[in-house]
DNA sequence: TGTACATCAGTGAACGCGCGTTCACTGATGTAC
DNA sequence: TGTACATCAGTGAACGCGCGTTCACTGATGTAC
């Protein structure tokens, strides 16, 4: 899409340090000055690529979270499929617990609450990663000798849960028991949504 | 706290307005101007009561979750304790999912993972709706011959659970599955971290 | 209850800075021959 | 491969506004008698 190898690179400069400073300062508080400086452009530079923070912040979040979600793909398919306990333990830790990245979906969040056309474009990337990351734990389960019962509620039980748990593990990064309550809440989760097979 | 009668109706004139305000704008993008001209009040006045945006910001947000967590209090103490079933459903819905607030809460966690001090306080405040929040679900899971295994694991579940299925309710405000399904996982998750009462 | 006075609380004007936004420009990049 | 030219991309100065912050002030509130 961009028309010369410079102005591509210019625009991913200015992308990776608006990660930098929308994490340090939050995206509200941001300046346009402050994203220039920090990838070392002027500010026309800026204008010549995005019209606003806003349309720079939405191009920020697309090509993170597409980032995370094939990161999330690469290592669900390196997964053993020979060990499935392992396998699902593995599943739960690929998508890490990023602080800059969740302080910046945090307000990304509030902001597409604001805004129709942003609210769209982030639940079609959470039914995604949803879909991403379903048939991984459908197909580890079936290897334990379960069945998933409801794929889609499956799906959104363990995004709630990898959401609602992050901020606890973000809040009290030091504490190992919120790290373990975690993983047990996301093995309760496949239990409570599987039920062994038929025997034959 | 407040010397005076007036006082204190100025600084709380000050806080609701902050509060649609950031809920508007967005706690970042909101300025001293905006809060003051919604209250009807000339900056001077802000600056008389308040030192920083910040310390409204925190100040609004103890007050608004303390008031949310005397809410749920209320109204997991209404609950008829006879239908334990209906009791638990009344239960979880008793914390609303409020789409201001949510979106205030959203960027104050943000803003707190950036600061020590703000993060201590809020991870008190969650411990805090934490243990208001269980009591009532041990008592209710009880009348229906169940023993609670880890309170403080279900504590947490539940706190989690609450919060990441919050973000897809509001995503797809108008979607009753969505709904269902999260009603479900309180449900599911309940089970899981309760078991079977020996009878006599 | 009324009056006089002291203190407190919000007013509004003033200052200045940081930043958004624009635009004529120059230097970089790409293309045609 | 080299040169000439056209277009593209980022520069940097300029403008102006909105807002943070301060402060001398006045009107409101509370208190003492």
């Amino acid at each position: 899409m961009p028309v010369t190898k410079r102005r591509a690179r210019t625009r991913q400069r200015l992308l990776d340090a608006a990660l930098d400073v929308f994490a340090e300062e939050g995206f509200g508080r941001s300046t346009v000055e402050q994203v220039c400086e920090r990838a070392g452009f002027t500010r026309g530079a800026f204008y010549s690529n995005f019209s606003s923070l806003d349309e720079l912040f939405l191009a920020l979040w697309e090509e993170r979270s597409a980032r995370m979600l094939d990161d999330v793909r690469a290592a669900l398919a390196g997964i053993d499929p020979d060990d499935p306990e392992a396998a699902v333990r593995a599943a739960i830790d690929a998508t890490p617990v990023d602080d800059a990245w969740f302080r910046i979906t945090a307000e990304f969040t509030a902001h597409a609450l604001r805004n129709p056309g942003l609210r769209r474009v982030m639940a079609a990337r959470e039914e995604a990663i949803r879909d991403a990351i379903l048939p991984v734990f459908v197909a580890a389960l079936g290897r334990l000798g379960r069945r998933v019962t409801d794929e889609r509620a499956l799906g959104d039980a363990l995004v709630a849960v990898h959401d609602g748990t992050s901020v606890q593990v973000l809040l009290q990064p030091d504490d190992v028991a919120v790290r373990a309550r975690r993983q047990a809440l996301f093995m309760n989760v496949l239990d409570a949504y599987s039920t062994p097979l038929e025997s034959a």
